[in-house]
DNA sequence: ACATAATCGAGACGGTACGTCCCGTCTTGTT
DNA sequence: AACAAGACGGGACGTACCGTCTCGATTATGT
């Protein structure tokens, strides 16, 4: 068959991109994006400096910022929540556990910044910010309400929106404003304590 | 007593500061923080240019951007919640409800924004934020919730800080990370009912 | 008779401008000139810094900085030129050598280098300092080469204007271009000896 | 031999100097020098706009406006002096024809400024336009000079930089400070011819 | 092996905003 | 009034990055 086509993957000719590259332009654009403010701080000059990487390279990939940022954000994309247990109460605290940890890290922090607070101004990153990273959780939580509600674990005509909206608000309110920001497990259980005693039936 | 000229001390020479430059910039000020997504793209090029203002003035001023969005913000101080009604409930959801009407201006939003993540970048900032537009209102609250137990409408073991983080967490992350971004009131009168049914004696 | 009246001059009431005052203008203006490259070079904020003076008073009374500058040029006007000698060539060398004095002062060197080079740029500031500074001496240069035609000691022919630019432009253009740019009075014997040679008569 | 290629030092890397920005930048240098009055008002953003630039550009490759001028003045480095024809008289008129006419365009006539003027202030600038707009043509005319002493044409005592000073002082005086500042080529010979009447031999 | 072609780094380009300095104007209270 | 003090709107300074553009060098593919 024919001369230049292979099986599957026809690679186009011409030196391949640079996997080395890449790797060290998402990791500086990470390293960067946890000690900026906003996408208007985090400068190319900068991630392709400590990239080791010409400019050129990355405007060749990634023609805005967003784009490169969806990408870099979206390696991030955790662990996920873990197993799950055999009690509703167990889920939902190793799930609002996966949540505080990651709000411990600044690069982390960050997806969160994002998806709060530039759904105005750059609608199209905070989009894909929540696609990637919120809504699995979202997904993961309201199964689990989902479940109480099924099991009679909680009440019947229960809002799930609202209770799960209440369970990662009230985490990331309190280690974003409180006077003492720090959250311990204890208080994870605390939370997720209180919300199962407005939700039980009756 | 008399008027609020004083007798001793004259005014230090020269020709006095400009009220209407001061108002101007104030105002530029919070227009642009409002279409902007962080201090770096926050410009005094663009302040100065839109007060109508040689740059010079902000400079004379506001030593740094810090400092003049300090003063700005201030300005937004809110009306602040509202005087009370006669139940707890009441009173929790006329709250709840300046916060939530504050959510909808892109020039009160940028105020969570900083307080919420601009902690470690810029701590002095956020702290003069949440000192000036966080912390009254969490009085304001506090006070409403130890009222809510001493009356017997709250349990006894109630623990403030979470409740408080509950309610306005819930509200937040519900307007600026659900699905339908949208609040209505009588959602808010949902969410708290259901942190009152939590929260209950019993 | 009244209180503050004078016999004749009535002074225009309010408080009379400052002699104190105008002396230290001038004064600034000659020192800060001297130690300038233009016009543009010359700030008024400097002048009024050195003179001790509000800008307000300098403005007030010199609408330009040419104005400004025509006074204090104009109290440069020079010793002009000495007495005379008895013969047409020592009150030449006597003439030529206040000249020669006068280069070497920056205050005074910069009259030359206005009317030489800003008559383009400032034509009215030019014009008023040749015909405050220059004219004089070419006056007196002028009469003493007629009164050398006059008593046979040049010929008949001689080109006044062009005898005069040689003596003085000899002189600027060595002081100002030459090598060993120091002129010693010897050399402006010299000068005068060879203008004279060339002009004799026959 | 060969080309002017070079066999081993390749190229620094990047994106080499653009030889059209350097034209412009040197031009707009040039126009601005000679509507002037002196390296103040010389403003290198004026520069950068009329040459199309960024004022990066011009930083990047010249320091100070010093050097910059430095550049572009010499490539006014004149025609020169002109060929030489059979006379002394022939020869010495020509070379002052060409200072005549160079004294007429704005912008050679602000290297003389330039040489003349601002010794003090800008030592470094007034020296290298001495250096390669002066000193070529006192070059020649000393040498012609040298060579009138030689073939007997001029006295064998002849202080040479004195005539040279006269044969140019005269031309430059005469065309910035008399009464009709304009000289025509009969004056030019008028000069010389006086010049020479005072040098002859005996 | 060798032309073809797409990559890479380096770095110059035309720009924008920075924060500083000084301009010339203005607006005070004091003399 | 005239004066000093000094704030005002404006504009150029020299620096730091922006995102685009040219380079020579490198590294693959397809004859």
């Amino acid at each position: 068959m024919a001369t230049t086509e292979q099986t599957q993957t026809s690679r186009p000719a011409g030196r391949p991109r640079s996997a080395r590259a890449e790797r060290a332009i998402i990791e500086a654009t990470l390293d960067l994006i946890g000690e900026t403010t906003g996408l208007g701080e985090l400068s190319i000059e900068a991630i392709a400096a400590r990239a080791g990487v010409g400019k050129t390279t990355i405007y060749r990939w990634w023609p805005t910022k967003e784009d490169l940022l969806v990408d870099a954000l979206a390696t991030l994309k955790a662990p996920l929540p873990p197993l799950r247990g055999r009690s509703l109460r167990e889920d939902l605290i190793a799930c609002v556990e996966v949540f505080r940890r990651e709000e411990r890290d600044a690069r982390t922090r960050c997806v969160l910044n994002i998806a709060m607070n530039q759904a105005e101004r750059h609608p199209r990153l905070a989009d894909r910010v929540r696609q990637a990273a919120i809504e699995p959780r979202r997904a993961v939580l309201t199964a689990l309400l989902r479940r109480g509600v099924a099991t009679g674990e909680l009440r019947a005509d229960l809002n799930v929106p609202v209770a799960l909206a209440t369970l990662i608000g009230t985490v990331v309110w309190y280690m974003r404003c409180a006077e003492d920001a720090d959250v311990s497990g204890d208080l994870v259980e605390e939370i997720v304590d209180q919300l199962l005693a407005g939700l039980a039936p009756r």
